[in-house]
RNA sequence: GUGGGUGUAGCUCAGCUGGUAGAGCAUCUGGUUGUGGUCCAGAGGGCCGCGGGUUCAAGUCCCGUCACUCACCCCA
């Protein structure tokens, strides 16, 4: 019995952690009037390829086992999907009739890739996603306030220090197209590997693929900029290349950048050099890291898409975010060990005399609920100190002994040893104490 | 998909040049029969990843296979 790796799975302490931070992400979506919805796990697969070749290939192809072979790899077979975009566009597709736009919905399921498993890479994980569409054209601000969405739950959780790096994909195609380079694509993916392999090697690469000594040279001074505030605009300027392409991706930076130098600053950054592998992404892309961690890799990234659904006469642009949500505990829970306070909700456990009295331990628990406090009764009615003993394994605060004989009933603080007279109908404990929170070690993150 | 590493108790691991398995922690029980955490004593728990080969004899050597893991690729 070994676990499948790349399908994670938590302990219940770690699964309600978990639970924590997906409170915290639904709830900042939610402040932010996104609407949910849930789309279905699975996709036709004609629809889910064509996302860029790598990301075909990972797509797990779901069929029956009893099915013919030639069924199995048919243009209509089912594929689980590999992220929530795809799919979101469909149902736009679909329900545009009923929809009023801009939409703006948030979305938090499980997608699947079929990709070699490491630590924060998984084949089975949780996104959370933000995406606004509306129909023929979509606002530019929309692209200012997701990443502004995103940075207010970061600052909920404890991740440390972030940054949300953004880039317009304009601005290297129009750059590119200025001094020459035709072939894009190709030249972004090149430069994509510039942090791993270095300056050196990826201007041999850049040679290597066709562009000039002084075409490789303007290309990495482009993928050097990187600015906290609207300077990097007067750099690629410094460079003297010339393109409307060009202008309009440093506009639409510029005032994405803008808007986090006014309500988030210090979380966005313009950085040129950040590409995005999804070829459905036409400007505006994000890509966050934690500072200290950045080798770890994206915890949240998106950006904007134009084309992405077409029913052949109106487009429906947009633009969205997701977080990574299982890759981020990855880091945060199973490497820093931040987990939740306790492995079950329960609040309160009712201890039992013996078996007699159980019915009034019930009754107990029952009074205790009714005003929201969780509340379990012993299993069975062990010695007392057993008893305490299950509560402590749990990580359970409270444990609750009946009156015996016309005497009050009493309440034990279990940590502090502390036991008081209570009234079964009036008694509360501490607002922190009510629901299970996240603890977070003393050195965080090292 | 490519390359490296590792598979022994629930966990972390030991097991020398082959001689039919051990420790710590965890779990359970008792000491303490209505108040835990310490301490002491005891107990349970292993097709040594799987298959084949060499050998009188394999956890140990050889081959294969699977799984896990790290790096690359790529990505949340």
């Amino acid at each position: 019995m070994t676990p499948l790796s790349g399908f994670p799975e938590f302990l219940p302490a770690d699964r309600i952690a978990e639970q924590l931070v997906l409170d915290v992400i639904r709830r900042t979506f939610e402040l932010h009037g996104f609407a949910s919805i849930e789309t279905r796990a699975v996709e036709p697969v004609s629809r889910l390829l064509g996302s860029g070749e790598d990301a075909d290939k990972e797509i797990y192809g779901i069929h029956r086992l009893a099915a013919r072979s030639e069924e199995r790899g048919s243009d209509d077979a089912l594929g689980l999907h590999f992220d929530l975009t795809v799919p979101f566009a469909r149902y736009v597709l679909e329900n545009a009739g009923k929809l009023a736009f801009p939409f703006r919905r948030y979305q938090i399921q499980k997608v699947w890739r079929g990709e070699r498993p490491q630590e924060g890479r998984y084949r089975e994980f949780t996104q959370a996603d933000i995406d606004v569409v509306d129909a023929g054209e979509l606002a530019p601000h929309f692209e200012a306030e997701l990443p502004l969405v995103i940075a207010e739950v970061f600052r909920q959780l404890p991740v440390g220090d972030f940054r949300i790096q953004v880039n317009n994909r304009r601005i290297p195609e129009g750059f590119y197209l200025g001094i020459g380079v035709t072939d894009v694509v190709a030249t972004l993916r090149i430069v994509d590997k510039l942090d791993k392999i270095g300056p050196q090697r990826t201007a041999d690469l850049l040679v290597g693929s066709g562009l000039s000594q002084g075409q490789a040279e303007q290309v990495l001074a482009l993928a050097a900029i990187r600015s906290e505030d609207l300077s990097f605009v007067e750099q690629v300027r410094a460079l003297g290349v010339e393109h409307p392409t060009l202008d309009s991706g440093l506009d639409a930076l510029a005032a994405v950048i803008r808007a986090g130098l006014d309500l988030a600053p210090g979380t966005l950054v313009a950085d040129l050099r950040i590409a995005r592998g999804l070829d459905y992404y036409t400007g505006t892309v994000y890509e966050t890291q934690l500072v200290g961690h950045e080798g770890y890799g994206s915890v949240c990234s998106g950006g904007r898409y134009d084309t992405l659904a077409s029913d052949g006469r109106t487009t429906y642009p947009g633009v969205g975010i997701s977080i990574g949500v299982s890759r981020l505990l990855g880091l945060v829970v199973s490497r820093w060990g931040v987990t939740a306070s306790r492995s079950t909700p329960t609040c309160v456990l009712v201890a039992l005399a013996d078996e007699a009295h159980r019915p009034a331990a019930m009754r107990t628990a029952a009074a205790l609920r009714s005003r929201g406090i969780p509340v379990e009764v012993a299993p069975a009615a062990a010695r007392f100190g057993k008893q305490i003993r299950y509560a402590d394994r749990r990580g359970i605060p409270y444990v609750w002994f009946s009156g015996t004989d016309g005497a009050a009933d009493e309440v034990k603080d279990i940590r502090s040893g502390e036991q008081v007279p209570a009234d079964a109908g009036a008694w509360l404990p501490p607002e922190e104490d009510l629901h299970p929170s996240l603890v977070v070690p003393e050195p965080l993150g090292t």
